[in-house]
DNA sequence: ATTCTCACCTGCGGGC
DNA sequence: TGCCCGCAGGTGAGAA
């Protein structure tokens, strides 16, 4: 589920109200994709001194420490002041002195990691090989056109990689790329200069407008206080095969790239 | 070194 | 109504 502006959104939600606060307890559920890395106990006591974002992680901060938070395709946080009993798709609850954290996730896609800091083995083998923050100043465009002239993928599938620029997932990219008006099969290294500057500046307004939005609710997607997104409904092209584009009226098509449904208009989109 | 396929897990909707 | 199949917002590991 969750791409970039999820994340993000996710994140504003809770920073402020777990800022400063003691962990009281860690309790794991389920097996999740990776396990915790540490006794669940050892991060009693410790403080969050803050939330951040990276791709689609969130990073807790802790004195000392982190603890890499991702969603996988199915989760979703909840923060509040206390918490009902864990039902079946609730995998780790984290009490703290302010409130209590909790991952819901029925896929087990997710994970909670813990890492001693954010260079060490562990956050480096999840963080390391990340690209580019699409909303920050290191999306720099030279950058950018560099990484799509190497590659021989084509241009979908360079953009879920996440090598190059992050956060953008199955629904995003096919948005930013009909917003560039380039098609999802064609080639990195074949866009003209035009387009990388287009696609550099549909990536940015796309996922800009979806954080505005408070993200995309295909399923049962909330924030951490319990906020439905609505970007869903400004999609033009994902989940739209068959239906008339927003601007031509030409029927949406859809096309698999690599086990992945991929949605273009073939009238706007060109190679 | 890149690129591609697979695997992880559960739920839901469509077709029969 | 119920079963089976395919599909779903991600991504690292391992194979080509």
């Amino acid at each position: 589920m969750p791409e970039l502006p999820e994340v993000e959104v996710t994140r504003r939600s809770f920073a402020q109200s777990i800022a400063g606060a003691k962990i009281l307890a860690a309790l794991p559920g389920k097996p999740l994709r990776w396990p915790l890395g540490c006794a669940p106990t050892d991060l009693v006591g410790r403080v969050v001194q803050g939330v951040r974002r990276r791709g689609k992680y969130l990073l807790l901060d802790l004195e000392p420490g982190l603890l890499l938070l991702h969603l996988g395709m199915s989760g979703s946080l909840r923060f509040a002041p206390t918490l009902p009993a864990p039902g079946p798709h609730d995998h780790f609850d984290l009490h703290t002195t302010q409130g209590s954290l909790r991952l819901n996730d029925p896929r087990r896609f997710g994970a909670v990691v813990y890492a001693s800091a954010e260079h060490d083995a562990v956050a480096q083998k999840l963080l390391g090989h990340l690209g580019m923050e699409p909303l920050s100043d290191a999306f720099e465009l030279a950058a950018f056109e560099r990484g799509l002239q190497a590659s021989r993928s084509s241009i979908k599938q360079l953009l879920l990689a996440g090598r190059l620029v992050v956060g953008v997932g199955n629904i995003y990219a096919c948005e930013a790329l009909f917003l560039a008006g380039i098609l999802p099969t064609a080639l990195a290294c074949n866009l003209l200069p035009v387009q990388v500057l287009r696609l550099h500046g549909a990536i940015r307004q796309v996922l800009a407008k979806a954080v505005d939005s408070g993200g995309s609710t295909l399923r049962n997607f909330s924030s951490a206080n319990g906020q439905s997104g609505h970007f869903q409904q400004q999609v033009h092209v994902y989940g739209r095969e068959g239906q008339p584009c927003h601007t031509c009226a030409t029927p949406v098509r859809m096309v698999r790239q690599v086990q992945r449904s991929s949605y273009y208009c073939p009238v706007c989109q060109h190679g």
